[in-house]
DNA sequence: CTCGGTTTTGACCTTTACTGACATTATTAT
DNA sequence: ATAATAATGTCAGTAAAGGTCAAAACCGAG
């Protein structure tokens, strides 16, 4: 049968699909009241239903008039950033690094300028602070590394439709 | 959607903008009429809004004929706020990233995309480190961020003279 | 029936906005 | 001088959102 979780996302696809720029704004205690369920509810439908593997963001604020934006990103183009983005990120090490953003700056995803941001970020800062702080502990610096590189990737994702 | 906030803000930014020399003169009290609230909630917006975090410097004088100056900061310049960077190493939080990223952005030092990859990287990404691995000790968060953020800026400086 | 995955809820947390009482400072009239 | 008046500043408290996480409930395949 249909889940409380189906109705919902049915709802907040018809919505953005009869909205002119493929994005909605909504608050998430009204919808939950609507469909007469918990709040958190809504938080399940969006991070399982409108993550970006599935083409949507999500971005929203807290505290008074706070909302809840839903935006779709047409996915085509960007494929190859996606099915990356769903294999392990995790095991990426430094030498990867240039490789990814090259190919990226390569297939005109990102600029040049871009490009070099984002190494300074993944390689030159994050460096510093290995031979700075712990010698020893290259795993967490991985981690890291593969977060950074992580967000950035969506974000390059997003930056495609959002101007 | 649009708190009061938002709109006070919305409305001096505009006056400003529209200011031949980017500085304003107000008083709180009549903008607090004029918005139908406390005059308590300009402070709120002046503090939230207009700091130097995001480019702004305000100036006030109470009394008789009290009145706020808000002044928008011209940089021309990023080695001041590099060398700020040296000294406050540990002392940057995720809310400062956010003010400096965007006014660096509103000045046309970076595009809005390169702002958004570096929020990506400094903001979204470490937040998620923090929150998986190690949600006590925020210094080590702090000092990464530091990092990034000088290291980007860096990258951002040196590319005034390639390209 | 039982096991594993998916849904659903509820308790608790964090962030943001806003107000009002009270404090401070400057000007002006007496 | 002093008192009245006219500004702004501060801070704590309240309200109004959304976020997180773990546990309970549900459900389908074996």
């Amino acid at each position: 049968m249909f889940s409380l979780c189906d109705s919902i996302e049915k709802y907040l696809v018809k919505l953005i699909e009869s909205s002119p720029n493929s994005a909605i704004v909504i608050q998430r205690g009204r919808i939950a009241q609507e469909f007469d369920c918990a709040p958190s509810q809504i938080n399940y439908v969006l991070t399982t239903r409108f993550n970006v593997f599935r083409g949507f963001i999500v971005e929203s604020r807290r505290g008074g008039s706070g909302y809840v934006k839903i935006i779709r990103i047409p996915i085509d183009r960007l494929e190859p950033v996606v099915s990356y983005l769903e294999k392990a990120v995790s095991g990426i090490k430094e030498a990867d690094v240039e490789g990814i953003v090259n190919w990226l700056a390569r297939e005109g995803f990102i600029t040049n300028r871009e490009a070099r941001l984002m190494k300074a970020a993944m390689v030159t800062a994050l460096n510093n602070i290995q031979s700075s702080v712990n010698q020893q502990d290259h795993s967490q610096t991985h981690l890291i590394r593969s977060s950074i590189l992580k967000e950035m990737l969506m974000q390059v994702l997003r930056m495609d439709f959002l101007e």
